[in-house]
DNA sequence: ACCTGAACACCGTTCAAGT
DNA sequence: ACCTGAACACCGTTCAAGT
């Protein structure tokens, strides 16, 4: 089982989504196509298993990190944690807590996350809402990064940047009458960082959190 | 062409995402699998011209709103009308936005949110990430909750409060001591309305750039 | 209890050939 | 300019048969 899910992370990682199939995991692990659905019964379970079985470096890491004084700071760090993890491994965003019988790490970054908003003045409603929120800019922000871009990005033929400016070259070219609001950003959009972009996407859920505790922002 | 994007789209709506195949396509529109690739050059390129497709009524709908003297109301409710389109089509959450050379109306989408940024006072770069977050929590929760749940639950055997019901169970026999949060919020979970969870995120978003525009809260 | 691999029922995509 | 459909190169999944 451990070996099933760690050559089937060693696929993807090496060569992507595309590169886990039945046979080319039973080729790595030198056996039939069969003998994988001892282990597994549908290839969405092995994804969910994987999903938890890297899944325990993150949560060994966010373990790691110590409480600060402020829960809003330590819920950014964990979400930052997260976030690069599922960059890495953009698959990750499609099965993470998807499954908790079988996923104990993701219910437990969970938890985790969760147990810092219990230090903040809030219902549990509020709480579970809170959650639910960074959880859904995380996993959101991140998947929709890690789409594949079109294949010329991927050949190295044409870089990232050589890509965001095709677009905003695109637009640039818009009737400015029209698109002032795509104008007004064009010049933001042309090179930006996703990594930024997922910042100030946290900090504005952060910030109405905050508010919503009854936190004074710490400046 | 046009044709073509209505079967793709009713066969979408009438079977879900894995009816959706080449063949299925050609059937329905009474010519040869082939010939579909005259007007699309992948699949990947079908479900972008579906999308943008689709999005057409979104944005009429979106366009027929009436600008309050909130503009933060007015992006409630403009993202609202977007999440409640990609609820009923789930695969527009993979897609909007994906490939604006191709998607006229998602690009005009992305400006219609924009402008009511224009209305706060904001940098643009502080308006550039704020269409981004929401979009991305909009994006992010419908694709989340649009996830094909177990095959039980399609099949009626089980309904969605049971589903739900059986993970509370679950995870009200969990320790105490080692998931307090878990336990803090599972009468929350069990029974919980998707779209409440979504309103809930995207007000922290929303409250979080009301307070980066220096608009006091509406009370 | 665990493995094997041929076979089944599909896919998206291509392409020589047609009108 | 547009259509055809057989063929190619794959998939996930099943299952009788083995150890």
């Amino acid at each position: 089982m451990e070996a099933v899910l760690t050559a089937a992370v060693g696929l993807l990682d090496e060569a992507g989504e595309s590169a886990l199939t039945f046979r080319a995991l039973a080729a790595r692990l030198g056996t039939g196509v069969g003998s994988i659905y001892w282990y597994v019964a549908s290839k969405d379970e092995l994804y969910d298993r994987a999903t938890d079985h890297v899944l325990g470096a993150v949560l060994a890491t966010v373990e790691g990190l110590p409480d600060s004084d402020d829960p809003i700071d330590d819920l950014r760090g964990m979400a930052v944690t997260l976030f690069d993890a599922i960059v890495d491994r953009p698959w990750l965003a499609t099965y993470f807590m998807r499954n908790t019988d079988v996923q104990e790490n993701s219910l437990r970054l969970y938890e985790k996350l969760g147990q810092q908003t219990l230090r903040l003045d809030l219902t549990p409603r509020q709480r579970f809402h809170a959650v639910s929120a960074i959880v859904g800019v995380v996993v959101g922000t991140a998947a929709d990064l890690g789409q594949e871009p079109p294949e010329e990005v991927l050949d190295g033929t044409v870089g990232r940047d050589e890509f965001l400016g095709r677009y905003a070259r695109a637009w640039r070219a818009l009737d400015p009458e029209e698109f002032p609001f795509v104008h007004e950003i064009v010049d933001e959009f042309d090179g930006h960082e996703d990594k930024d972009q997922f910042l100030a996407g946290l900090e504005l859920t952060l910030a109405g959190l905050r508010l919503q505790a009854g936190v004074p922002p710490a400046l």
